[in-house]
DNA sequence: AATCAGATATGACAAATGTCATATCTTCGT
DNA sequence: ACGAAGATATGACATTTGTCATATCTGATT
């Protein structure tokens, strides 16, 4: 299995080597340091995964990896990173990274690289720990359950969407004073005084 | 190192094992067929990592992790199943289990196995597609962006939490027209129309 | 046919929210 | 000391939101 290595500081980069070339499948193809060599690099050798710091002078981890993988989708990423910040995860996430783990934890680079190469995705503890909370919201609770109508969860979808009354009557084709009513009986069905609850219930709750 | 293998199909329970000591390194403790025996087998041989089926009679993959994970904090879990399922993926990852990979990908075990012993998370390729859409509800913007102060920021919260103006005027020692101005202000800084939809931009876009 | 439940609508009202001009007061820099 | 800037407050007003009693219409039940 061909590894591409790209960080910053090239002692790093050589320590990586050294870690790597001591499991016997595994050979380095090449040692870049910063996001342009990334992109070139990769073309040039085609390595089964690239194993890439995410924090770069220039061009970071990220740009080039989304770069590359314009080019070639196929391509696995591993990132690595000395720290866990919310922001990269979610952008390394969606540009389609096969993982995320911290430099520190030398000993799970190799199983890491062997279970990204078998096709799954790595995260680091630390990492996936912060997603739940990013994707919980409390437990996704059914509307059904408070007895709300179907004509109901429209409304409630229309004020979560930031629509007056108004507006909502407009889109259902009912008169506005309905939706008023409506918003009442919601209310009362919810346990809520206030229609900006309604939109905090959804987003908290429900937002299906 | 040590796995647990709980599984509804006792044959698929037997390949598992069979697959997994083809790796010297790896013994596979016991075989448990149902959450009952999860909860029971986890807690008599301590496991390194407990491989378990989500879909199974009676106590769920999920339920007997829940339990498991009350009682051992530190048990790694790692889910098998059968097709990729959100709903699934989102409770599995709340709970706090380790991994969540497809029984077909056989050959991924192993290396699965192994990263998770040394502290990373590990998910198929199909359930990490799916985590970036459910996070993403737009970028994290930064109010300061929008020139919003710290005590409109306050009141941002404020609104957030579903509270009148009345309120937001009565935990900040400020008079209601004060909020009331100040709201006006901060909609006009975020382009919105209505304080619902303060509440919903902080929901969607802020929300730290 | 008589009745009932539902969804929708209206009007009247109360309360909350949003807009705007303007006023005080403090603080800061010169 | 002077004036500018910022935070807070007020009052007047318009609009939106929420409450409630009541009305109308429809379709289903008996």
């Amino acid at each position: 299995m061909n590894i591409l290595i790209v960080d910053d500081d090239k002692l790093v980069g050589i320590s990586l080597k050294t870690i790597i070339e001591s499991e016997p499948a595994l050979q380095v193809a090449d040692i870049g340091c910063c996001g342009e060599d990334a992109v070139r690099l990769y073309s040039e050798h085609k390595p089964d995964i690239l194993l890439m710091d995410i924090r770069m002078d220039g061009m970071t981890g990220l740009d080039a990896g989304e770069q590359i993988l314009r080019i070639h989708p196929e391509a696995k990423i591993l990132y690595l990173t000395t720290f866990a910040d919310d922001e990269y995860i979610v952008r390394a996430l969606k540009i389609g990274a096969k993982g995320y783990i911290l430099k520190q934890d030398f000993e799970s680079i190799i199983p890491a690289l062997k279970a990204v190469h078998a096709g799954q995705s790595v995260f680091g503890e630390d990492i996936v720990a912060k997603i739940p909370s990013l994707l919980s919201r409390g437990q996704q609770k059914n509307l059904d359950d408070y007895g709300i109508t179907g004509k109901e969860e429209d409304i409630i979808r229309g004020i979560a969407d930031g629509l007056s009354n108004r507006e909502i009557a407009g889109a259902l084709y009912l008169s506005e004073g309905t939706i008023r009513n409506s918003v009442s009986v919601i209310m009362d069905k919810l346990g809520l005084k206030r229609r900006t609850q309604i939109a905090i219930f959804w987003y908290k709750n429900a937002m299906s």
